[in-house]
DNA sequence: TTGCTCCTCACGTCACGTGAGGTGGC
DNA sequence: TTGCTCCTCACGTCACGTGAGGTGGC
């Protein structure tokens, strides 16, 4: 894996940029002028758009809207829907949720596939295990049945038989 | 379940009744008027809707719409997302394949739980079938740890230990 | 003939985007 | 002062619904 080579500072440096980037992603920095670029749409359509609630960016102690970079994506992706799809806003709220539920699922599902995996190697795996323990007490008597003696005195009985779970 | 009880006939009266019923549903049946008063709307708007694609009713032998169960449905889901949700029909579209999408991946994760709940049951029941068989072979030795010679003469080897697999 | 069907065209309404106009603080 | 911000109001455009108008077959 690329992460781990390298300077050897790896993992601890990955994980952090992580978390820094994600702080990043939610965090108010452009102001409406320059979100409304980065978005390609004019300044009062996003104003219009928190208005009707399908942004929530956050505000300067002055009042200034501070767009974060996650606004800006979701912006994008409206005007994405509202210039090359048409959909008016009500369409565009209905299926900004309707993606959310989507990716829910998705992770849902990516989890039992995963689950479904482990249950089967753990089965596997079980099975396996329990069948290893029973060959290791039994194939040492394989030539011999044993009735146990009542005191400490065992009595052993060589016998001849074909071996069991060892089909040719 | 109350269709398997009553006359007996139960199951294959059922199914038939399903098959039935879905070919009905698909069935050219309704002419514009009747299916418009059915869904609420006008039957031009109707009309339009056939245009943009949004239904696709049969046609008679005389080129006049026939319109199914299932269109009336789907007429009357459109109706709500226009008149009640506020949505335009490029929405309409969107949200309506959305909502296939989900249906699918709902059925999805339904198979997924069925089928890890069937892996956890075969799992618990191998495990314990395997238990079981090696419980016969090894009761009888209960008392013993045995270590195993490289030759012809086993070791045996008193203990003092609780039991496994038999707890209290 | 009446009442349905088919179609196209046109108009009213409403949502949305955007521009204008007025305010205030760096 | 300039250029941004905030806000509200108003207008142009476009989508959509629906009515009108003309056709044809039971």
């Amino acid at each position: 894996m690329a992460e781990s080579s390298g300077d050897g500072r790896g993992k601890g440096r990955v994980r952090r940029t992580q978390v820094k980037a994600s702080l990043d992603e939610e965090r108010g920095v452009f102001m409406i002028s320059v979100a409304a670029e980065l978005a390609e749409m004019h300044p009062q359509t996003l104003r219009m758009y928190e208005a009707r609630g399908l942004i929530t960016p956050k505000r300067s102690p002055k009042n200034t809207r501070l767009c974060s970079q996650r606004d800006v994506e979701r912006l994008r992706r409206i005007q994405q829907m509202t210039s090359e799809e048409g959909l008016n806003l009500a369409g565009v709220e209905t299926v900004l949720e309707m993606e959310e539920r989507v990716a829910r699922m998705q992770a849902e599902l990516a989890r039992m596939r995963k689950r479904t995996e482990e249950l089967q190697r753990e089965m596997t795996d079980e099975v396996e295990r329990v069948r290893r323990s029973l060959k290791a007490e039994i194939v040492p008597y394989k030539a011999y049945d044993v009735i146990p003696a009542e005191g400490d005195e065992p009595v052993r009985i060589p016998v001849e038989r074909p071996r069991r779970d060892h089909p040719a």
